[in-house]
DNA sequence: AATTTTAAATTAAACGTTTACGTAAACGAT
DNA sequence: ATCGTTTACGTAAACGTTTAATTTAAAATT
């Protein structure tokens, strides 16, 4: 059995609560008396019940995360910004995937609020998300990451989806190409939704029509990413191709290398993230880069500003991270 | 403020035991009473809070997760089968990063010790891990994921690299290669050691002498891949590469593109784990898959059998996932 | 010398559960 | 009628902390 507090106090000779205040810095202990608490923590191997301290403080120190799957690439990293950040500040995160499933999602949900986590950091799935207001204390933080809820008002800090894919397209149609396939994430997803302003914005700042079919959305999958590849290219005479994800574009190459359309010759290429695969991808991929990890790092800080109240309460915190484009050999000059 | 087990109490008229027992189904509860208590959790939207819980029982229902990195394409599927696992089956993880560092990890074990986990799942760095005896309370369960230490017997499930790397290694000897580079991770590891040995057997299996300089051991980064490679290919002449993990492959086919290596004119490749890129790229590659998911899966199945004491206690358990080889266009027969 | 102020440490009450133990009522058997 | 037994539930003591309220001792003031 650990020692306990109790334990420390009657080997150091004075009381529980002194031992508290030695550990906590928390009142002014003379320097031979902590000394003495200090060599009995130090004998007794004495490591405080974070547990007991979280019942009595009411604050556990922990942060409920919540990602669509931990092995996607991009969460990873977020998720290993989160925790990286979290850790440095004396907190620890307690993992939940949602796999983009309400029900998961709510569930999850409800394991954190009954771990009584001070905050919450969530990437949101397709839906309603009202729910969310009774289900934790209202004390407790939320920051939405990398998406939000389209039907309530929060914190988040994202991804600038929209200028990225308004400077994709953008650069893409003073190349020449005029037919531009997207194939992008779920609809009702905020991301989806910011991909598809920047793509229309895109389209009409330079005068031009655009086919519904160009854009096809779905499963963040290798095989929604083929599926939705083969139907561009079967209905549309797209010259190009931009993807919400890598999952996408390993199986939308997959059609294209199966169909031996030639890239970038017969159509270009350009991915998001930049997973260091596209380096030696065939061809290297053109890719926007977007910047998962500082993301993680930001909505982290975030969060920590919230829960010492350090930010403005009745203001929502909206921060929107940009990309950068890295040209590869995936896209073809058509003029 | 959420209510508590004592405003249930409360609400619905009878003793906190009672609620309790009717929460736990740990005694019969007449079912008029269990009527009105459910009745009442329902209208005070009653949570349990598992701070006190867990402060009562001695047990979180937590447990902790240490790998090398979650945004390693690997154990982020490793951690996916655990968190999987494990949330069926009512627990939680706490994630920790060991970055491949000893201070790092032991600053997380003090973590975990202090949240009181119920269980450890770790993968070790590399050093010494006899601390652990002292570190956690003996009747912590632990189980070594995917490396162990080397001075310390511990249950864990690995990959059988030594089988893997033999099987890959005769392979290439049989399709006429003789000289065989292997890029491989620290040494000191376990699953370093078990490439060795499999690459040795194999060579001598067939006879044939090897060079040392064959071998490079370092860091699971494309960096040490890029110059482990070049080491490689000025100091010896291989007609083959077996990697250890991906990254390496990624920094050695950046290095082969540059020096303009024909794949696998010049050079054979054979790869690690079985991530959709290796599909797509510049030339396909012939891998040793990886069962990762199913790794975390198998390693939290033992570790729920160790905490429900399932398992013979004083039995060391081991076990050694198979690999399985997936032809593709980067390797070339020579005969 | 008596009193007030200050400094340093102690006491004890929470925090929200679980669970060993206790009890009251109902029932059968003698 | 009395006495165990059983059934169904209640009481209260933990679990290991933090912290408000209090005490004690020493120092400073009158």
């Amino acid at each position: 059995m650990p020692s306990t507090i109790k334990d420390v106090s009657i080997a150091a000779g004075v009381s529980i609560a002194t031992v508290s205040h030695v550990i906590n810095q928390t009142r002014y202990v003379t320097d031979d008396v902590k000394a003495k608490v200090y060599a009995a923590m130090e004998k007794l191997d004495y490591n405080p019940n974070s547990i007991a301290r979280s019942l009595r403080s009411q604050q556990t120190k922990t942060i409920g995360v919540m990602v669509p799957s931990i092995r996607s690439l991009f969460y990873s990293r977020v998720t290993d910004g989160i925790e990286e950040t979290m850790r440095e500040n004396g907190y620890h995160i307690i993992l939940a995937n949602s796999h983009d499933d309400r029900d998961r999602e709510m569930d999850a949900l409800r394991t954190f609020k009954s771990l009584r986590i001070d905050g919450l950091m969530m990437c949101p799935s397709v839906g309603e998300h009202t729910y969310l207001k009774n289900m934790l204390p209202a004390s407790t933080p939320v920051v939405f990451i990398d998406r939000y809820p389209l039907d309530y008002e929060g914190d988040h800090v994202v991804i600038d989806l929209s200028g990225s894919t308004y400077d994709v397209i953008n650069l893409l149609i003073k190349k020449g190409h005029q037919k531009i396939g997207m194939i992008t994430g779920y609809k009702g997803l905020s991301s989806t939704k910011a991909r598809f302003e920047g793509y229309q914005a895109a389209y009409q700042d330079n005068g031009l029509p655009y086919d519904e079919e160009l854009i096809q959305s779905g499963a963040y999958t290798s095989d929604a990413g083929y599926e939705n590849t083969k139907k561009i290219i079967e209905n549309t005479d797209a010259t190009a191709l931009f993807y919400a994800d890598d999952p996408m574009v390993i199986g939308s190459l997959l059609y294209l290398h199966e169909k031996k359309i030639r890239i970038p010759d017969q159509i270009s290429i350009v991915s998001c993230n930049d997973y260091e695969w596209t380096r030696i991808s065939n061809p290297p991929l053109t890719i926007v880069k977007k910047p998962s990890y500082q993301l993680g790092i930001k909505a982290a800080e975030l969060m920590l500003d919230k829960i010492e109240k350090r930010v403005e309460k009745d203001k929502i915190h909206k921060f929107c991270l940009s990309t950068t484009i890295v040209m590869r050999s995936s896209v073809k000059d058509l003029i």
